[in-house]
DNA sequence: TTGAAAGCGCTAACAG
DNA sequence: CTGTTAGCGCTTTCAA
C-alpha cells in the first residue's frame, strides 16, 4: 500500500551521515533552536559532502561537467545517484536568474487550430532543458491581465504568444518586464519584440483569387467571430468584390455565416442552410476552419448538392482529415510546426546571448489544392 | 519603435526617488564594488521602501491583506501601482517552499482525446493561482524519465498524470520525492498517491453487449496501438466471444485492424477496408477513437453499406463532432472535464493541507446511443 | 499589527 | 581546477 503524505520525513536534522570518512568537522554546533525551515530533501551541499568537494564543485560537475576533474566528476555522479538527488531548479533559476521555463499563451487549446504550435513548442523547448507554462487566454481580453501576472511572476526566459497581444496595458507590462517575447499566429509592423506569423488578410485575398480563377461568381463565407478569422474574412470579401464576384455588390452585402469559437461541424451544417437561404446560388464557401468546412460538405452531401460540381468548399488549417473526406478537402496550409521551431530558437537563442537580427519572420500559407474546390 | 533588449536598464541605482518626502536615509553608501548581482528589476525591497515599511509587511500587505492595518495597506498598493511591480513567485516559491506551479503529463496534446482533460486542469488551476506546466511524455517510456526529472527539478505542488506511469523507476522517483501525484484516464488498485479514472476494460464489455443486444452477430475493431486501447480492445473480444459472437471463435480470432496513435480519419477507411476483406459480412465495428469512426462512416458510404442497417459503428471518445455526423455517431463519452476538476481539486485539497480521504475516484463513461449503432 | 534576523537551495564573482 | 563569500527575492520564525 502506497503510504504518501505530502509532508516527507520530520526534519532529518542531520544531514551528514553516510557511508563516508573524511573531513566530518560541523563546526561548532550549527544546530540553532531559532529560525529553521527546510522541506528535508537532499540539496546539493548534501551531494557534495557526500563527494567530499564544495557545494560550488558539485554545482559545477552537474552543470559544466567539463570544468572539472574526471576524479571530482565521477564522485559527485556516485553521489547524486546514491542520494537520488534532483537538483533544485526554482533555486537555482532564483540565483541565475535564468528559470528555463517559457510561458505560452493560446486562446484555448480546444480544438484543433494550436495544438502543432502547442506541440511542437513543449518539444524542441523539451530538448533544450526548457519546460513550457501552458496559459490560455480565452477570446475575450478579461484574462490576459492576470494571466500576465502569473507569467511574469515565474520569470521565464520567453513569452510565446499566440495571436498579438491586444490590450495596450498587457503590451507595455510585457515589454517592461524585459522577458524575449515571440507574437505568432498574425502579423504587425509593430511586434512587442519578435513574431513569427503570417497573414490573415493575404489569406482571404488569395483564397478569393482562386475561386475567381476557377470561375466561382457568388461566393459566401462561414467564419468564426474572433478577430483574426474575421480579417481574412474581409480581406476575402473585399476582394471577391474587387474581382467582380456576386455580381459587383459591396462586400458587405457578401453573405456571411458567424459562429462562435470554437468551430464546429455542426455550425458549418447549419451555415450552409443559412446561406443558401440568404443566396440560393452560391457556388463557393470559404470557411476559417477546416470542421467547418466538413459540415458545409456533409450539409451539403445530405441536401444532393454536388461538391464540387455546384458547389466549391475551401477550408482553413488542413487538418489531418481533410485530405482523406470525400471529396478531398482544399485547404489553407499554416507550418505550425515551422511556427513553433521557430519560435523556441528565437527564445533558445535569446537566452544564449545570440543577437537576433531578424526578428519578423513571416512564414507564409499555402492554398492546398483538392478536389472540393 | 519597441526596443527590447532581455537585460534592462543598467542597474538603476537609485531605487528611491519618487513623489514622496518621508523618510529618505538611505543609510551609509549601501553601494560595494564587490559581489553584486541583481537582473535590476523592482523587487518587494523597493516597494517596502517606497511604502516606509519593512519588506515582510509589503508581503503580508500583498499575501493577507487582512493580517495588515488598512492604511499600511494601501500605501503598499500604491507603491505597487506606481513602481509596477511584480512578486517573483519563484523567489516566493524558493522561500515557502510551494511553487504553485502544478506539472500536467499528457502521451501528446495532438489529437483531441486529452484537450478537455488539459483545458479544464489549466482553468482550474489558474482560477486557485497555479500554473500548469506541460510535458509530453509520448507513448514510449523513454521520454518519461527525463521529464521527470524537469518536473521534479521544479518542486511542483502536484502532479498529473494522463495514464499511469509505466516505469516501476519513474513511479519510486515520483513517489520519493513527497509531491502529490493523481493519476488519470485508467484505473488500478495501486495508484501512487490519488487516482481519477475509468475502466477501459469495463468499456470493452459494455459496447460488446451493447452490439450483443442489438442482435449484431460478427464484430470487429479498428484501434490505436497503445496500451489502453489494447486493453479495451481485448476486453471487447473476449465478452463478444463469450457472448457467442462471431461463430464463437476464440477471441484471438475476432479481426482486428491495428493502426499507431494518433488515429486518424484515413486509418479508419483503411481499417474497414481490411476488416471487410477478413470478414466480409461484418456487421458491426468498434473504433477506438471517433476520428477512426468516421473514417468507417465515410468509407463505409463510398462503399454504398448502410450504416448502421448493414453495418454498425461504434467510436470512442464522444468529440464535439460525433453528434452532427449523419447518421449520428454511437460513441463512448469520458468526463474529461470531470477527471480534470477532480483531480485539480485532489491537488489544490493537498496543498490545503485537506486531507484526502477517498483516494481513489471512478468517474466511470456512457454509451452515448445514436443511430450509428 | 509590525519588524529583525535568518535562511530556502543554488550560482556568480572573485580569489587561490 | 577548486573553494570562499555573498547574495538572488522572498517568507518563516521569533520577538516586540
Amino acid at each position: 500500500m502506497p503510504q504518501h503524505s505530502p509532508l516527507p520525513e520530520n526534519t532529518p536534522d542531520d544531514t551528514s551521515a553516510d557511508a563516508r570518512g573524511g573531513r566530518d568537522d560541523d563546526g561548532p554546533e550549527p544546530r540553532r533552536r531559532g529560525p529553521r525551515k527546510s522541506a528535508g530533501g537532499i540539496t546539493l551541499r548534501d551531494v557534495a559532502q557526500l563527494a567530499g568537494v564544495a557545494p560550488i564543485t558539485a554545482s559545477r560537475a552537474l552543470n559544466t561537467p567539463s570544468a572539472v576533474s574526471p576524479k571530482v566528476l565521477q564522485k559527485v555522479r556516485e553521489a547524486v545517484e546514491k542520494t537520488g538527488y534532483v537538483p533544485n531548479l526554482l533555486a537555482g533559476g532564483l540565483a541565475s536568474n535564468k528559470s528555463r521555463l517559457v510561458a505560452v499563451v493560446v486562446p484555448t487549446v480546444i480544438g484543433p487550430v494550436f495544438q502543432e504550435i502547442v506541440h511542437t513548442l513543449t518539444e524542441t523547448l523539451a530538448a533544450a532543458g526548457y519546460q513550457v507554462m501552458l496559459g490560455q487566454s480565452g477570446y475575450e481580453n478579461s484574462r490576459e491581465d492576470a494571466l500576465l501576472e502569473a507569467i511574469i511572476g515565474r520569470r521565464p526566459d520567453g513569452v510565446v504568444l499566440t495571436g498579438i497581444m491586444r490590450s495596450a496595458e498587457a503590451r507595455k507590462r510585457l515589454l517592461a518586464s524585459g522577458i524575449p517575447v515571440v507574437e505568432t499566429w498574425d502579423l504587425t509592423p509593430t511586434p512587442i519584440d519578435m513574431l513569427v506569423g503570417f497573414s490573415h488578410e493575404a489569406i482571404g485575398r488569395e483564397v478569393a483569387r482562386y475561386l475567381h480563377q476557377r470561375g466561382r461568381k457568388k461566393v459566401a463565407v462561414v467564419g468564426g467571430r474572433d478577430e483574426r478569422s474575421q480579417r481574412r474574412m474581409q480581406s476575402f470579401a473585399q476582394e471577391a468584390v474587387a474581382l467582380g464576384m456576386n455580381d459587383g455588390q459591396g462586400a458587405a452585402a457578401l453573405p456571411m455565416y458567424h459562429v462562435i469559437a470554437p468551430t464546429t461541424l455542426g455550425q458549418g451544417r447549419r451555415g450552409l442552410a443559412d446561406l443558401l437561404q440568404q443566396q440560393p446560388d452560391t457556388d463557393a464557401i470559404f470557411c476559417s476552419s477546416d470542421l467547418l468546412a466538413l459540415g458545409v460538405m456533409i450539409e451539403a452531401q445530405s441536401r444532393g448538392i454536388a461538391i464540387s460540381g455546384q458547389l466549391a468548399v475551401v477550408g482553413f488549417g488542413d487538418l489531418e482529415f481533410s485530405r482523406d473526406l470525400q471529396p478531398r478537402l482544399t485547404t489553407v496550409r499554416i507550418d505550425g510546426t515551422g511556427i513553433g521551431q521557430r519560435a523556441a530558437r528565437f527564445i533558445i537563442d535569446r537566452a544564449a546571448g545570440i543577437e537576433v537580427v531578424e526578428r519578423i519572420v513571416d512564414v507564409g500559407f499555402s492554398i492546398i489544392q483538392r478536389e472540393s474546390a
